[in-house]
RNA sequence: GGCUAUGUAGCUCAGAUGGUUAGAGCGCGGCAUUCAUAAUGCUGAGGUCGGUGGUUCAAUUCCACUCAUAGCCA
């Protein structure tokens, strides 16, 4: 490429300090980083800044929890995320907080824009009250009945059951989830920021290429139902910034925490004396990309932009929305061992593995990524050790014990040569539009022409032969070089490697090189081992540990009051077959289960255990049910008892079963 | 409940503006090979493209409904 180094500025979004980094955050650092990086070795002028998200309600009562200052809480986390960045290889050119001067600064300057143009409304609104801590209460921290299906412990914002969506206002019973008190309503002003004022402005920018089309879908649904005025005011106590003529009331935190991309960057540009405005300024010529979640759309989308604008800065070239991280094909769980931490993953397993296997999946869409754990061990080992590395390896022997680590001073196969460097433009547009799995793929199969070179040409056999000696060193050479111009496409990708290759090469990796030719090379080690299954395992494993250290979850209910036995008795347990279980169409959490309690008729079950087991899973297994219960009419039909099952609910639910020989009828007692 | 995505071989994914035998890699089988961290090369077997209904001469590709998965509902 012959273009001009372009400026570019690139953001992940902000971690929230009140938690570890975990491999579901790792898919955006790790996408970004790769994309930063494949930029810088194009010679463009890349920034990469990050922060952590330092303000909020979360914050401040953990830091309350430990009894320490919120200051401290998001110092501690600053230190541990920025080592767990460090150590993934994630190449910050600046990592910083949200808490900083030169956020407040931005956040107060563009507060004041929005006012002075006229985008501030106030409205009084009616919210719940902790009595006992003295605070308003956020919707997550606010628990009752779902006013819909009347599910308990239900969230202030949503029913987990139903899923339907509300205000907290509308719970029944609700609780405070920090005192345990019943909050009170009551009366508060906000500041709200009329989002409908720029909805000129935001359908232009939206619809200008600056958003994937699964994304654009999505915000015509804002534009559709209307914008309405975004509420970006806290009441004490709160961590955040003080809003400067409102005392003693707070920037919501996601006011701020956008605004500590450009605080982030401003504190970048002051140490490595860069010139801000050329990046934020209204005119900026500069790009301007940040890679986030499908959960922020929103923010990003349609509030960034307003603030921008009404900051008199420049909006974003492009926002870049990923998917989620599912680990074999479900949600990352802490029972089942598959959240985990970055900390534990690098405990186990080395972090370039990881690179490469979200690389080689991830693609330029909003599709989740899945990790299996399966295909990680084999993809990993085949593309990267038996592919990959393999090339350097099978040739580097032959030329340090027969050459002296010399290189044949010509290439053998110029043509060959040449096609690798071509298709250097293609993997190139695949990194440049994020489609790593293309380039991944396209790598891959030059390795696979690199092996076939190498198996055509025999060295082995060459090697017995005295009158073959330069041919060896020729074809040898031509691996080597070969696969040092498929370790600079890798390069953004495995960062860590290049640096072992060039030492071995004893000559720099770039992106298309010029062969190396007459060139003395260093011993070689190997530079990489294969992942072993034990070692996944072991993570696993560790990942289930370290969840179960924090206890404090709701500690096993207390034993109800004692009964007679004959109050036992009235009850009738009933071994059963499950014949049959079925979704059931439209039903959130239940199963349809048909069950042989050794009747004539086999009995119609809704078991609301749909989340903790598949259909499939559960025929012809046995289980104990109550058979005396008084039949039950629900929306799908009549329900003639329940099985019997243990747990907190969702996934965690365990169906009781009778030991082997227990026949369907059986009573227990 | 509304909205946005996703659902293609055992696994992970490509792909087709509707049209002859739906692609790749991994895994698996066979053969060859031994330079390489048992790696490599050749070759083979695997799919009614989530389900139902509709439009069409023709649908996995369009439409409707439905099921499953993820996210959002300020």
């Amino acid at each position: 490429m012959t273009n001009l180094p372009r400026k570019i500025l690139v953001t992940s979004a902000l971690p929230y300090a009140n938690g570890s980094i975990h491999i579901g955050h790792l898919v955006e650092y790790i996408q970004t980083d790769i994309w930063v990086r494949f930029q810088k070795l194009r010679g463009h002028q890349c920034y990469y800044v990050c922060a952590d998200d330092a303000h909020g309600t979360p914050i401040m009562l953990r830091a309350q929890k430990e009894g320490i200052t919120p200051e401290e809480l998001i110092a501690r986390f600053n230190i541990e995320h920025q080592a767990d960045f460090v150590d993934f290889a994630i190449q910050f050119d600046n990592y910083y907080s949200t808490h900083s001067p030169e956020n407040q600064h931005f956040s107060n300057l563009i507060y004041k824009s929005l006012k002075e143009g006229g985008h501030i409304e106030r409205h009084t609104i009616c919210q719940f009250y902790d009595p006992v801590k003295e605070m308003f209460l956020p919707d997550r921290f606010i628990r009752g009945e779902c006013p819909h299906c009347g599910a308990k412990e239900q969230y202030g914002d949503h029913c987990e059951n139903c899923l339907k969506t509300y205000e907290p206002t509308d719970l029944k019973n609700p609780v405070s989830a920090i005192s345990g008190e019943t909050p009170i309503e009551k009366d508060s002003e906000h500041l709200f920021v009329n989002l409908s004022n720029f909805e000129a402005m935001l359908r232009e920018w939206t619809g200008s290429g600056a958003l994937q089309p699964e994304v654009l879908h999505k915000i015509g649904e804002w534009f559709e139902t209307g914008l309405k005025a975004w509420d970006i005011f806290r009441d004490p106590p709160y961590f955040g910034f003080e809003i400067p003529d409102e005392p003693g009331k707070y920037f919501y935190v996601w006011l701020d925490a956008p605004i500590g991309y450009m605080a982030s960057f401003k504190n970048l540009c002051d140490r490595k004396n860069v010139d801000f405005d050329e990046f934020w300024g209204k005119d900026s010529q500069a790009e301007v990309y940040h890679f986030i979640g499908k959960d922020i759309q929103y923010f990003h989308c349609l509030f960034w932009p307003s603030m921008l604008t009404a900051g008199g800065f420049r909006k974003p070239t492009a926002v870049f929305v990923h998917g989620f991280l599912t680990v074999d094909g479900e949600k990352m769980s802490k029972s089942r061992g598959t959240f985990i931490n970055a900390r534990t993953y690098l405990n186990h397993i080395k972090p370039e593995y990881l690179r490469y296997y979200f690389a080689a999946k991830l693609g330029n869409g909003v599709d989740d990524v899945d990790l299996n754990l399966d295909d990680f061990l084999q993809r990993v080992n085949t593309d990267l050790v038996n592919k990959f590395v393999n090339i350097a390896s099978r040739c580097v022997k032959f030329i340090t014990s027969h050459f002296e680590g010399k290189m044949a001073s010509e290439l053998a196969d110029t043509a060959l040569y040449q096609q690798f460097i071509e298709e250097g433009d293609k993997i190139a547009e695949a990194y440049e539009s994020r489609d790593y799995n293309k380039a991944m793929r396209y790598i891959m199969a030059l390795a696979d022409r690199a092996n076939q070179y190498i198996d055509t040409h025999k060295p082995w056999t060459m090697v017995k032969q005295a009158e073959n000696k330069a041919e060896l060193q020729a074809v040898c050479s031509q691996g080597l070089n070969l696969f040092r111009v498929l370790m600079g496409y890798l390069a953004p990708v495995l960062p860590l490697m290049v640096n072992q290759v060039e030492a071995f090469l004893a000559a720099k990796v770039f992106w298309q090189p010029e062969p190396l030719l007459a060139h003395t090379i260093n011993p070689y080690k190997p530079l990489i081992t294969r992942i072993q299954k034990k070692q996944i395992d072991a993570m696993i494993e560790a990942s289930k540990e370290s969840l179960a250290t924090p206890s404090k979850k709701t500690p096993p209910s207390s034993v109800t009051e004692t009964i007679s036995y004959e109050d036992f008795a009235k009850v009738d347990l009933r071994i059963a077959r499950i014949i049959k279980a079925e979704h059931v169409e439209g039903a959130q959490k239940l199963l349809r289960l048909t069950l042989d309690v050794g009747e004539e008729k086999p009995r119609n079950i809704f078991a609301g255990i749909k989340d903790a087991y598949a259909p499939e899973q559960l025929t012809d297994k046995l289980t104990i049910m109550v058979a005396n219960l008084i039949p039950r009419k629900m929306r799908f039909g009549l329900s003639e008892g329940m099985v019997l099952a243990a747990g907190p609910g969702k996934k965690d639910i365990f169906l009781l079963g009778p030991d082997e020989g227990a026949k369907p009828g059986m009573r227990v007692k």
